[in-house]
DNA sequence: CCATTTACATACATTTATGTATGTATACTA
DNA sequence: TAGTATACATACATAAATGTATGTAAATGG
């Protein structure tokens, strides 16, 4: 039963939304591909025949996304006033993880349901890898800041970048592992202009 | 070959080294019982007339360091300086996890080697429960605050205390995730002060 | 000092996921 | 339009971990 171009690409959609349910359901560990295979009206002859193995298929579920996710960065252009330009940054990315129900359970299984192991070779580690790009803009919008003298002198700028992104990531953490404690976006964002308003020249 | 009771007890602790090591080694999913059972010295059948099964065992792991854990407290008595307070307490928390090997491989095996599944009945969520219990604390601490002026007027005290414990939380993620990104004591010492300088009344 | 547990080791049965090999209908291509 | 590669399904072989059942030497209690 060859399949046209066309539904062989559904099919592997379909499979990665699969993964991304069953991940997200049981775990990547405890997933099987048999689960998964089923959960996406397929067999495990499909699974294997689009990816290599249970790792590859958890690559590609995270790049399908990789895209999307890279498109919530600082507006580089707009150099004015960073302070305003890491407020947007912020509202976008919990906006983004609050409210869009892909991107929240790509978070949960990341954070939640897979182990991170130290240096798996020849898989990407697309986590670091994002956290490190967006770790250097914000040490330039800092930068800009201190330049425009609108950072306050007893921090540099490098450390607030560093402070700004603990404090996001351990919003989302918090917020994805009680999602009842507070509300991750309309809070959230209240409390990265908190800590913005500290870091903010008197 | 009957051992005496206190080499019973050596016995345990052993098995627990071990599964802390090969947890932190191989992650909880992918360690096996024999792995950890020969770490130790021993064979599974001593794991299984200890424990029940591996769940068991990571939770006597975790039983293990929870009271040591939990010292790492507030100082509910000293009411008098709130910021103090607070600081003091970020600061142990992180001295602790950057500075004693167990500690942080514990930390290191709940964050990252570890995925928490929704609603694992029976088995006791030590880490939201702990999460909890400070939260309530930190809610008193800025309360107080609020209480002695201490409180920037904009900022409830709920708020400050969630953003608090977030930015630690974030801090201490980061820090395991990326031990080279910054220096997790000393550097996170600096943020949580650059923090509560904000939240602190002009 | 003897009977009984205890604290394991050993052996075995079962399950379960994985990877691969093979089969096959059909879309594509020359 | 005939041949070939594709996109799977099916069947099988293997491995690995688990749980349990059984064995046993020695510590403990009376």
């Amino acid at each position: 039963m060859r399949r046209t171009k066309e539904q062989t690409a559904e099919t592997r959609e379909a499979l990665l939304d699969a993964a991304e349910q069953v991940f997200f359901d049981r775990g990547v560990a405890r997933a099987t591909l048999e689960e998964i295979a089923r959960e996406a009206g397929m067999t495990r002859g499909a699974l294997y025949w689009h990816f290599t193995d249970k790792e590859a298929l958890y690559a590609a579920m995270l790049e399908r996304v990789r895209l999307p996710l890279l498109e919530t960065e600082l507006a580089a252009s707009d150099l004015s006033d960073p302070f305003a330009a890491l407020e947007r940054f912020a509202d976008k990315a919990l906006e983004r993880i609050a409210h869009n129900e892909q991107i929240w359970r790509i978070h949960v299984i990341i954070m939640l349901r897979r182990e991170r192991l130290p240096g798996n070779p020849g898989m990407i580690d697309i986590e670091r890898q994002l956290r490190g790009h967006i770790a250097a803009a914000l040490g330039d919008c800092f930068r800009r800041a201190k330049v425009l003298g609108m950072l306050r002198e007893s921090i540099p700028p490098e450390r607030a970048a560093r402070g700004f992104q603990s404090q996001l990531i351990g919003l989302i953490y918090v917020g994805i592992q009680d999602p009842d404690a507070f509300r991750l976006h309309a809070d959230g964002v209240e409390m990265i202009r908190d800590l913005l308003a500290g870091y903010r020249a008197a």
